[in-house]
DNA sequence: AAAGTTCCCGCAACCGTTTGCGTATGTGTC
DNA sequence: GACACATACGCAAACGGTTGCGGGAACTTT
């Protein structure tokens, strides 16, 4: 009954009395092919439904015109967001996207580069899993020629292509910003020490709060694994300062939406007894009655399209000769954060 | 200076001076391979650090071991949520998951089917865009031996395989959850008429009604195109109903809080002047100081894992011969939905 | 010792497409 | 009418791995 045959290049020869190589051409407009048989091999291609057989393409050119995206999950809208980016300019560049989850485990996010090493996509975006601290597998992968582009979560080191935000600029805002507000004592929720970008914020916190003459209390940061839980034990302990902070930056929107949820359970009045500023700017908190005061908006969109473009442009100098001499170099693109107002006191 | 060509079969089998057909079946433990010669070639394997070309074993085995999945979009935590039960039983069954976005336009859609097909995925799981009306691209597949399970948003009629939670019980608990607290006028912000859910929420909305012998307005029923300027509008029509509805209930989460923001512009307190449920029961809820009372779960993450099964067994039939008299059969699960009292007044 | 078995392994085709090279036919030139 | 030259197409190899089949060597059987 059904015909079950797909139809190919040489079904298409074979009707016509012409070989192969003259379809594959004729197809492509190849100018050595005469317009007459041009012309039959496309109308019959049109008749039978003829589609290339992407996976023989594949094989032959060695390249599978797919880029792999390995990020910690796809719930915060802050990655669905930097997907988006990276769809955008993948589509525009005819590639597709294999998205796989690490579910912030080091682990999982090895194998997944393995499998992707395996099935050749051509490059991958990373951003890491929070606890990674090894990066031989992906080291691995310049033996496959297959680029990496790291964002938002990315390696320390020269030797790696990252698009990532720059927190300090974002986080001397916020702060300046607080304390402008009357704030004088500040807390920090901060991320797992093993991310770059903590030892930064609190960095950031300490210049400011010297530049500003103010006392800086290491109390009053705190560190979270960025479950409920673990924020719940940090709010807990900056909330036991003495005097209590007034204000608290958190390092991303969804730790902030638990401190609060958290700072309400102990009777606080958000944005009154305590003032929350956070990171990211995500959609979420226009939902919110009561939104963090202010956000570090990490543009997340731009940086998932900047770091598909980066990955892109790689793959198409890897098409042209390389000259023998050239040095390997490594693009560090920064976006830098800044500080949206949500409300006005 | 980097040894660029990668280890294959041939590469081995030179090495040890064997054909490349018996390297092939060592490395696969074929039982026709002497013990001595298979140890030789894994150890070589191992040394070399060989690994299958998948592109190449895709193409002879025409399979890619690869899922399509299209959504509308991933921000939407219900579709994270249900990619994440996708993504556990595809890796539990050696697939891949291929991820593309609709962004709910009927014409991207059609445009990603076309891609999928012609990268050749196994089998395709979809949730469609809210608009889609026809369904000719995904019945071309079937010419193509691609099976394809429609997940949420499924299509109406016998001749897909779909999983989707069935409202009806959930609507019918949540108005009677509503009526039991005393509400008389329940709104409902109801989704396009395109997507078969909002009709049957209509209906089952009219019946309860019916059965609790309260009258029906239909005044009381908008549509919202899922935009938040459009369910503004909606809420609008809503609220100039005289008397004005007391609850409402919204197609999603999402809704609700677009539809709380516009209630709270309009000075009413949520919970006390209006009272929202909804469906979903999303994490993001929460995060928030006054969730929706109730919300009728309908378990993404079930939803995702049980399409993903279903396909994959799709997949595992269609290596066995198939009997050539059977007539087609088409899965038809139902999830059903419950609802999920949030706040106890 | 010849015949039959069993055990291992190699040969070669195949999947669909691309592409370098060779060649038949046609065109133009003197 | 012999020559060069372009034009239009075919041949065949190659990409890397899988698999049916056939066959040589070693071993068992009678």
């Amino acid at each position: 009954m059904k015909e079950d045959k797909l139809p190919t290049i040489k079904e298409i020869a074979k009707q016509l009395n012409v070989s192969v190589s003259t379809v594959s051409r004729a197809l492509h407009d190849h100018p050595g092919i005469g317009l007459r048989t041009k012309m039959r091999v496309q109308k019959l291609a049109q008749e039978l439904d003829y589609e290339p057989n992407q996976t023989a393409i594949f094989f032959k050119q060695r390249k599978t015109f797919t880029i792999g995206v390995v990020l910690p999950n796809l719930k915060e809208e802050f990655f669905s967001e930097a997907i988006n980016g990276i769809e955008e300019i993948a589509i525009q560049n005819k590639y597709s996207v294999l998205i796989s989850q690490s579910k912030d485990e080091a682990e999982r996010e090895k194998q997944i580069i393995t499998t992707m090493k395996n099935n050749r996509v051509d490059g991958i975006i990373v951003s890491l899993a929070k606890h990674t601290v090894s990066y031989e597998h992906f080291i691995a992968l310049k033996k496959y020629n297959i680029p990496v582009v790291f964002f938002d979560r990315v390696p320390t080191g020269p030797d790696f292509n990252k698009v990532y935000s720059n927190m300090n600029s974002g986080t001397r805002e916020a702060i300046e910003f607080l304390i402008d507000k009357g704030h004088r004592r500040i807390g920090v929720l901060n991320g797992p020490e093993e991310m770059k970008s903590s030892k930064e914020r609190t960095e950031t916190y300490k210049q400011v709060l010297v530049k500003k003459r103010l006392k800086i209390d290491l109390g009053l940061v705190a560190s979270t694994d960025l479950t409920r839980e673990g924020t719940f034990k940090a709010m807990e302990a900056l909330l036991s300062q003495r005097p209590k902070p007034t204000a608290i930056l958190a390092i991303n929107d969804y730790i902030a939406l638990d401190a609060m949820l958290y700072a309400r359970q102990q009777r606080l009045k958000i944005n009154k007894d305590i003032t929350f500023v956070s990171y990211a700017n995500l959609p979420i908190t226009s939902y919110l009655e009561t939104p963090p005061m202010a956000s570090v908006e990490q543009y997340p969109f731009k940086q998932g399209a900047k770091a598909a473009e980066i990955l892109i442009d790689l793959l198409k100098k890897e098409d042209k000769p390389a000259k023998p001499g050239d040095p390997e170099t490594f693009q560090n693109v920064v976006i830098n954060g800044q500080l949206v107002v949500h409300s006005k006191r």
